[in-house]
This record gives C-alpha cells, structure tokens and sequence, in this order.
DNA sequence: GTCTATACCCAGATAGAC
DNA sequence: GTCTATCTGGGTATAGAC
C-alpha cells in the first residue's frame, strides 16, 4: 500500500478509537488492528503513540487556526464576526470530530504535547480572536458591559467545542445554522418578546 | 485510622487524581501513595479501581438528584426553575469536583458502570427536570418557541457542566452570581438594549 | 489494617526474517 | 513494508506475614 495512503489510515483510525476511550485506554495494537496491520508496522510511520496524537492534534490546530486568521482579515463587525467564529469551530469540529474529542478532553496532557511540539502559540491564536471579537463588540456598544466578556467567551467555549456530542449536519441543518441559532441565544437571548 | 476515615481518603484523593487525568491514566499505587498507604491496602476498602469510580459517580449523582427532586417539588415558574437548576449544578459541581469531571469527561464509560449498578434512572432523572421547565417556558409563553427546546437544553448543560473549568466561586462570586449571569445570558441575551 | 512480596497480564516498543 | 517473535516495564490484583 501507498505510504502516504497507510499514514492517512493510520491517522483517522486513531482518531476514531481515541474520541470513543481516551488515549491512555486506547492500545496500539487496537489501532493496528483496525488498521489491518500488526502492530509492529506502524512503527514504521510514527515513533511512538503520542507522535500519533501529537500530528492529530497538529493538522487540527494548524487548519482551525489558519481559517480564524483569514477570517479575522475579514475584519467584520463583532457579532458577524463571532457568528462566523463559531461556524468555523462547528464545522472544524466535525471535520476534525477525534482530535477535537481528544483536544477538549484530554486538553492538560494535550497540552504538554503541543508545547514539546512547539505549537502553543498557534493553539492560542484563535482564542485571541475571540476575545478581540467580544472586546470590540463591548466597545462599539453592540453588548451589553455588566457581564464579565471573559465569561461570555468561556460559555461560547463550552457550549461551541462540545456541540458535536449531541448536534450532527446534514442538509436541513447546517453547522452555519446551528452557529447563527447559538449566536442569536447568546446575543438575543430565549425570552419571548413577541406577546 | 478509623476505616470510615480511611476510606472517605481513598475517594477524596482517587477524584482529585481522576480529574486530573483519565481513569485508565491513573494508577492504583498512584492513589496509594497519595493516601499514604501501599497499594495492597486499597484492596480491603474496594474490590476494584471501577468500584472507586463507581461509588464516587453513586454518591455524587444520588446527591444531585435529591436535590434536583426537592427544587422541582416547589413547582417555581420556568425561567425560576431554570435558575435555581442551573444554581444546583454549579454548587455540586464545585462539592463533587472530581465527579463531576470524570462524569463529563467519561461518559460512555461512566454509564456503563452506572448501568452495571442498576443508577442509570437516578441519573437521569435531572435531565427530565430541565426538560420540563424549558417545555414549560415555551408553553406559557416566557420563552421563544423559535429555538429547539433540545438545543436549549444542551447548551445549557454545556456550560453548567464546564463552568468548573474557568470558574472558583468566592465571597464577592458566588455559584448563584454565576447561575443568574448564565440565565441572565440566555434569557436576556447579550445584546446591550440601553443604547 | 497494613506491609512485603509477588503472580499474572498486557502495554509500548524493538529486532530480524521475509 | 509487513510479519513474527519477543523484550521490558508497569499495571491490577492477590497472598500471607505481622
């Protein structure tokens, strides 16, 4: 088989197996099983299993920072701009469904991964993005100044980065409508203004 | 030692290790030493480390449902109801510190254990409780009938169960400041209306 | 009830034949 | 590049002395 083919194998498998168990509880030998090779084979293509979560992560963090920072040139208006943040972390979390499982689960060890690995800076770069977003939108008068934006953005966190436990895309329901119903929640709110 | 004391240890460090790392991540001469005892001794207390985690979720769920049971009893209009939940899991978030993240972190495999202990029911029977006073929002017109009552539901799970993350109650921040700043946030919206 | 010692297993990783 | 076989370490759990 294509080297580069077996890698990509090897990769998505692993991905797969660590969103279900954690990465502790996954072994190599289920991931060169559902790979179809022993063992010993992937060897050949990474050093150790944490290489395997650290290039997971990498490609993933690489990718979800590189579209914030082409977003972030767009230079939108705060509100349009968070919306469009938080379409591109649902739909990064489904491209990238095990290695956001694992980056939000398992984010203190991850952490240690990416730092040995050179790449907290980047991994930094989108969160900035939206505190800059929520800053701005404080600023120009669009939100309201009496909640902490800091917890606004821990809340957005939360609820954008775990989406994908219970929401899934299909034709009907995009990941921008999911954005735009979160966004109107958070920036609306849920009361009835209507009677 | 007392065996009730040592035993009440054995949890207490075991979910301060388990929030830590995974489960599978934690070893039991890990939580040994942390007792201050050799492994060996663990074993007269539990029969296994799943009995550890087991009777950590147990205590922490059996205890969130009580209360959970005790608030729906006054019957509270909707948005009230939704309030004092949200209040309840914040405050037993903080008590069950490690439970609750391994319960979070680890669901599948939490729920199997649960399942195994005959709990399943108990623990979801908070589930229902916010499922009702969304559906009670919506039907008495407090809340908007625009945003799925489900989606409503999980993003508010999403932040109360993560809130421990980025948020120490204290004095001046208490974990109702918290509860009423998360509703405030979803039923009022973020949008500044002074203007 | 706790310690010492250890059985037993399975993990990650390696070496050499093919 | 993959398989077979295996090393080595560390995991859960147990047994018996104290």
């Amino acid at each position: 088989m294509d080297p580069q083919e077996r890698r990509r194998q090897i990769l998505d498998r692993s991905a797969e197996i660590f969103a279900e168990k954690s990465i502790a509880a996954t072994t190599i030998r289920q991931i060169a099983d559902a790979v179809g090779v022993y063992s010993g084979a992937l060897y050949h293509y990474f050093p150790s299993k944490d290489a395997i979560v650290t290039e997971l992560i990498r490609e993933y963090i690489e990718d979800l920072t590189a579209r914030c920072r082409d977003l972030v040139a767009r230079s939108l208006p705060p509100i349009e701009r968070m919306e469009a943040l938080a379409t591109i972390a649902l739909e990064t979390s489904a491209e990238y469904h095990g290695a956001t499982a694992i980056w939000r689960r398992e984010h203190h060890y991850m952490r240690k991964l990416l730092i040995a690995a050179d790449m907290a800076d980047t991994a930094d770069e989108m969160e900035e993005a939206w505190r800059v977003a929520i800053a701005e939108g404080v600023a120009d008068g669009s939100l309201r100044d009496d909640v902490d934006p800091h917890t606004l953005q821990e809340m957005l966190y939360d609820v954008l980065w775990h989406a994908s436990r219970w929401y899934t895309a299909g034709p009907e329901h995009t990941h921008a409508d999911l954005a735009a119903t979160i966004v109107t929640v958070f920036v609306d709110g849920m009361r009835n203004r209507a009677r």
